[in-house]
DNA sequence: TAATGAATAT
DNA sequence: TATATTCATT
């Protein structure tokens, strides 16, 4: 049973589609409802291919604690430099072009720091974090590597390092609760005692999505999949809807935004705090990424046509703290509706 | 080289 | 505190 996981996750790679057919997820991110939510003006010209996330600043530190003004035409362009003088997969059809409207000229401080610019804190709601503990689960802790787990999660926008930094921090958690649970940790290691302080937030966070029994019992063999989503990545997904499944991070955290609001009055999870412009929350990266995806998958999936992550993070609000819900408040994009 | 994981910075 | 960024290894 469990076993079998290996023989899938070797198949998998070989499986995948070709890129071309991955491609159209790095489209236009934000959806004219989305763009509205989140009052931006200008939400074409997004888009972009793969945006490289190589951010080269000058040595010298031009990190000012936080520019928050980022203009949504700067953001493009800071994608198309970052692409083109990067390595442009020529392969793509870059459609969307990253000339958006205003482009420096416009009174703002726009101007060139376009270059210099930085994306805005990606903000981890229980939505993301679900696809997040979707992959990892999936692949297993052994082969949950950041560049793995942001393929799988397949979500536009997020950067290896976004995932990478997660992880670093989710793997704290496990480890804390392996230590509750397991209770002695032999010795070990020295590891990070228990901190008793606990964070509640944190818990919080990771409280949104289960945590897979096996994760805490290092030594069973993974459930794999077998019983669960035959993993589907919305690139995959894309083929059918090209549409409205692209938001990835944008619209989870546009869809969050709103619920949160209701519940929680979270801050925003991107945009200008100063309540100016908005800036787009992310440039389209996963285009390098993603090889060839899981046809068979995804055929299984349509075919089964429920099991996608997305239904999972359009739930992922429900219920609160434990779980449960089924109220579907998030569109990423239409099940079966189409 | 590029990616990872841990440490560190903001 | 949460996330970003840097750094040493691999």
């Amino acid at each position: 049973m469990r076993e079998e996981e290996a023989n899938w996750f070797a198949r998998w790679e070989e499986e995948l589609p070709n890129p071309e057919e991955l491609m159209p997820l790095s489209q236009t991110l934000i959806t004219p409802d989305l763009a509205l939510a989140f009052d931006i003006p200008n939400p074409s010209g997004g888009g972009g291919g793969a945006a490289a996330n190589h951010n080269h600043n000058s040595p010298t530190a031009t990190q000012a604690a936080a520019i928050p003004q980022v203009p949504a035409a700067a953001a493009a362009a800071v994608a198309a430099a970052a692409a083109a003088a990067s390595s442009p997969p020529p392969s793509q059809p870059h459609s969307s072009e990253f000339d958006s409207g205003e482009m420096g000229s416009g009174g703002g401080p726009g101007d060139e720091p376009a270059r210099t610019l930085k994306r805005p804190r990606l903000v981890w709601t229980p939505q993301l974090h679900k696809r997040f503990v979707d992959a990892v689960a999936h692949l297993g802790i052994k082969n949950a590597v950041p560049k793995t787990i942001m393929q799988l999660m397949s979500v536009d926008g997020l950067t290896r390092e976004n995932v990478a930094s997660h992880l670093q921090k989710y793997r704290l958690y496990l480890k804390r609760m392996q230590g509750l649970s397991g209770g002695g940790g032999g010795g070990g290691g020295g590891g990070g005692g228990p901190l008793s302080g606990a964070d509640a937030a944190t818990d919080h966070l990771f409280a949104s999505a289960p945590v897979p029994h096996h994760f805490l019992h290092p030594g069973r063999p993974a459930p794999a999949a077998d019983h669960f989503l035959p993993f589907v990545p919305v690139a995959a997904l894309q083929q059918h809807h090209h549409h409205q499944q692209q938001m990835a991070v944008a619209a989870v955290a546009a869809a969050a935004h709103q619920q949160q609001q209701q519940q929680y009055h979270h801050q925003r999870q991107f945009g200008s705090p100063t309540g100016g412009q908005f800036e787009h929350p992310f440039l389209a990266r996963q285009a390098q990424g993603v090889h060839r995806m899981a046809a068979a998958a995804a055929a299984a999936q349509v075919s089964g046509h429920q099991t996608g992550y997305v239904e999972d993070l359009e739930s992922a609000t429900g219920g609160g703290g434990g779980g449960g819900g089924g109220r579907k408040v998030l569109t990423l994009f239409p099940t079966g509706d189409d």
